[in-house]
RNA sequence: CGGGGCGUGGCGCAGUCCGGCAGCGCGCAUCGUUCGGGACGAUGAGGUCCCCGGUUCAAAUCCGGGCGCCCCGACCA
């Protein structure tokens, strides 16, 4: 059935029902591929004229894609097409607030339990701390409060009432429950953290304390994105205690690490690793870590973090130990986190103008399979082999589906699966019980094979590994495709105005920085960390002045 | 906070200039025919036209005021 794509009036005022030709004729020569006809909705006489409005509609062959913007066209609003039709997410009542739905959380949930393993085996336990902060705590550091100040929601007052004011109606915070306090609502929680950790923590035999939450924050941003950067967020944060500075400078670099791992093995999302310049830095911060991933559209990623506090927060909260001589000293501290942020960072990376696309070891589908019959006999055939397959694979450890819908017919169910990014689809029907096959389609791939039933869990197997492989290969060619090595600063204008990732030399100044990304709306995503880029000495871009190696430029997210 | 756009059944929109029965497509429900890449027919349900006030015999439409959301920028994970 078609589509409406539009509906255009014809203000012509031209005689008859469907006489505005010269109106239908033009608006048909903007968009060739889609269709047209006119419709008279209304018709009022108007002094003899009459008006009309057209309608346009999607040739039903073109239908599949119109659900999804072309990442070419707009990529903002393909972005957001993804989200909408795969069923992640959707607006909430709240601006910047978001509903993540039972498709998008399943995503998240494959993020966590991956992530909490992680984290369990290099020695990290759960725990929770409070929603709520004290605005003191805040206020304890300085550069902390500085960072985070502008952005913190606040409690102030814990009860309403009915309004007294008639024309007012309602409910209004009753003034006789204010606050002594008011109470921050945690935009991240050193602060909360650290006043316990200072109460826990006496003696080097309490270190290293490794501990991690799982959480929603909230950061009043002024402008948001569905996943990349909404006003609440769900994420985790590690929160560490070291009795030595190397201690958790380690720390910091292990759980970089471990990001890293996560990002490129399990999202199939290439990145880079680096610490940031002081003006990138978290706020109570003495060195920020952080791996960057590049986007189709040639945007810079943050997609994790990890920081080594120094003793700030300790000093802050004084939280000392006694070491093995029986000498007080501050406890040295780390923290780290990733949230659903990478969820957005997961979509832009391989999703496609046919919708989502998922690495198998994160889908929380791997395989669907769709049985197809014409008949009741047919259907009671094939859908006993599908229980059959479904059983075997799901006995393999592979997370498959069987869509036993009766409400709705295959094609439609092939279109609603690709949309939603499930890596592998098997077509199951009578010409296969026939010759003892599936018909396979990979998500990442067009077109379809048939495969044998016979070893089907071992098949998929592999073919699930190779479509994560081939993500991951896949985004690491376009990221060095968009990756410009550049000397001078009309290249580095150039390349940064074309998109992507730019290596380029800085002479280490705030002031340079600044005007960099004035003028080229381009920050310093990273400088490299020894191993991860080629380092040769140089001259600053801008002032001539040497430069250690070069650093990673790009318009950021 | 600046710039732009938009508020009309669940979704996408027409209707607003020029006031006169609130419409179209999708979706949804029921029945039938269908089913290897988003099927078709028939019937049907579904609306405080963002809110408040004004003008008028009559307001989705005109006038005044308010609110909300989206997109683009500055700020940020």
């Amino acid at each position: 059935m078609p589509t409406v794509l539009a509906s255009v009036s014809c203000r012509s005022g031209a005689k008859g029902n469907t006489k505005c030709r010269h109106t239908i004729s033009s608006l048909a020569k903007i968009a060739p591929p889609v269709r047209f006809r006119p419709h008279v909705l209304r018709s009022a006489s108007n002094e003899g004229h009459r008006r009309c409005t057209v309608l346009f509609f999607l040739h039903p062959l073109l239908t599949m894609a119109d659900a999804v913007t072309a990442r070419a066209d707009d990529y903002s609003q393909w972005y957001l097409d993804v989200v909408r039709e795969a069923e992640l997410a959707d607006y909430s009542p709240v601006r910047g607030c978001m509903t993540i739905r039972p498709r998008g959380y399943a995503l998240w949930e494959r993020m966590q339990d991956t992530l909490d393993e992680m984290f369990k085996e290099t020695g990290h336990e759960n725990a929770y701390f409070p929603l709520f902060v004290p605005q003191s705590f805040l206020e304890r550091e300085a550069e902390h409060v500085e960072g985070f100040a502008k952005e913190v929601a606040l409690v102030t007052h814990s009860r309403l009432i009915e309004s007294e004011d008639e024309d007012e109606g309602g409910l209004v915070p009753d003034p006789e429950s204010e606050l002594g306090e008011p109470l921050v609502v945690r935009p991240t929680s050193e602060t909360v953290i650290w006043n316990k950790y200072a109460d826990w923590i006496q003696s080097y035999r309490d270190l290293p304390l490794l501990i991690n939450q799982w959480a929603n924050v909230v950061r009043w941003e002024m402008r948001t994105r569905l996943f990349l950067r909404t006003t609440e967020f769900l994420w985790q944060e590690g929160h560490t205690a070291h009795a030595t500075r190397e201690g958790a400078e380690e720390e910091t670099r292990r759980m970089l690490e471990v990001y890293r791992t996560f990002a490129e093995e399990y999202m199939a999302m290439p990145v880079l690793a680096g610490v940031k310049t002081a003006s990138e830095r978290f706020p109570g911060a003495v060195d920020t870590y952080c791996i960057e991933a590049l986007m189709q559209d040639g945007k810079a990623l943050q997609a994790g973090t990890s920081h080594f506090l120094g003793q700030n927060f300790a000093k802050a909260f004084d939280c000392t130990f006694a070491n093995q001589d029986n000498e007080e000293e501050y406890v040295w501290a780390t923290s780290w986190g990733v949230s659903t942020r990478l969820i957005g960072g997961l979509i832009m990376t391989h999703s496609d103008d046919q919708g989502l696309v998922l690495p198998p070891k994160l889908a929380p589908t791997q395989v669907v399979i769709v049985p197809i019959y014409f008949d009741d006999d047919q259907q009671a055939d094939v859908m006993d082999r599908a229980d059959a397959l479904l059983e075997e694979l799901s006995d393999a450890g592979i997370r498959a589906k069987l869509d036993d819908r009766d409400t709705q017919r295959p094609g439609w169910k092939f279109a609603e699966h690709e949309l939603q990014g499930v890596p592998v689809r098997l077509g199951l029907g009578p010409r296969d019980l026939e010759n003892g096959t599936v018909e396979l389609a990979r998500r990442d791939q067009d077109g379809k094979e048939n495969v044998a039933q016979e070893g089907l869990a071992d098949t998929l197997a592999d073919t699930l590994a190779d479509v994560q492989q081939g993500l991951f290969d896949q985004a690491k060619a376009r990221r060095e495709e968009r990756t410009r090595v550049v000397d001078d600063y009309d290249a580095f204008q150039e390349a940064i105005a074309e998109g992507g990732f730019v290596w380029a030399h800085w002479d280490g100044t705030e002031e340079t920085e600044a005007r960099i990304q004035d003028e080229t709306k381009a920050t310093i995503r990273l400088v490299p960390l020894p191993g991860e880029a080629e380092r040769e000495p140089g001259e600053g871009m801008l002032s001539g002045k040497p430069s250690e190696g070069r650093v990673l430029f790009a318009q950021a997210y």
